[in-house]
DNA sequence: TTAGGTGCAAATCTTTTGCAGAAAG
DNA sequence: CTTTCTGCAAAAGATTTGCACCTAA
């Protein structure tokens, strides 16, 4: 944990950057909650607990500079908000997700299932794979148990 | 085209929507551009010039509409913008894309790579997939090309 | 005729920005 | 010290909504 931050500082103050109570307050959020892709508000109520004087535009700042060092990730799921993820760069992990349409929720693949369609990028495409992302909808297993057929409504 | 329209004005009735004079040239709109990307806003001045009269709540309106019909597919670059991809459902034909993170030029592969992923997540994950999303995040030949090798710097 | 649609303007929501004061190195 | 940060409030965009008036079927 501590060498984390740590190292995120480096990566910080390399570029010239400073690492401020309110930054290591935001990168602790990211690193207990791993798991879970926050929103920018999401980070920001749990941040307060941590540093009570910060203010919501810092974490937008903060989590835009963390997502240019390559520290976070990114992502919208088209719900109107953007997520964070912390990024493993060190396992160069990257997941898939399974987002249900019925009931929302939101499983993962933990395995990187892309190497070889990677592959076939670079050579058919000659583009250089950075990074990618994946993501399915359908009806999760959960769901898929409790025989919901309904149709599509008008408002 | 015009067969196109037929159809999706019988899945609007088969609803209970009818397709008024704005729905049917935001359809034609869609119709005319299938190879982009176009956002609410971009549709809006386009369909304008079809429907003058339109605003662009009812464009909004529109595509949340053939949304949820799943005559269009809703999706997120993450610049902030809705976009809207005319789904060719007959062929099931699902694309990903090429994102050039240096000049933001996005290529789209046209073919479905994700058949034999697809079944892995079903057997594996207990998930029915009813849809995807791939996109590739990198360098685009053209941008290989020019040798261009720039630091993240401070804004 | 009548449910569903529309335009307009106002309201919401997320994210960004300007600025004067605060703090890291 | 000096450069980078921060909080606040205001601004900027994108999208949604309320409402009184239309219109497709």
């Amino acid at each position: 944990m501590e060498e984390r931050i740590e190292k995120i500082k480096q990566q910080l103050q390399s570029q010239g950057y400073k690492l401020t109570h309110q930054r290591e307050a935001t990168v602790r959020v990211l690193l207990e909650n791993e798991e879970d892709h926050l929103s920018a508000e999401d980070m920001f109520m749990l941040v307060r607990d941590k540093a009570p004087e910060i203010g919501l535009a810092t974490v937008y700042r903060t989590l835009e500079l963390l997502s240019e060092l390559h520290v976070v990730e990114k992502i919208n799921f088209g719900d109107g908000v953007a997520r964070y993820d912390l990024r493993n760069d060190s396992t160069h992990h990257h997941h898939h997700h399974l987002i249900c349409v019925q009931c929302g929720a939101m499983d993962e693949i933990l395995e990187d299932w892309l190497g070889p369609l990677e592959e076939r990028v670079e050579a058919e495409y000659h583009f250089t794979v950075i990074d990618h992302r994946l993501d399915f909808q359908g009806i999760c297993h959960r769901c898929s148990g409790k025989e919901n057929n309904k149709s599509t409504e008008p408002k």
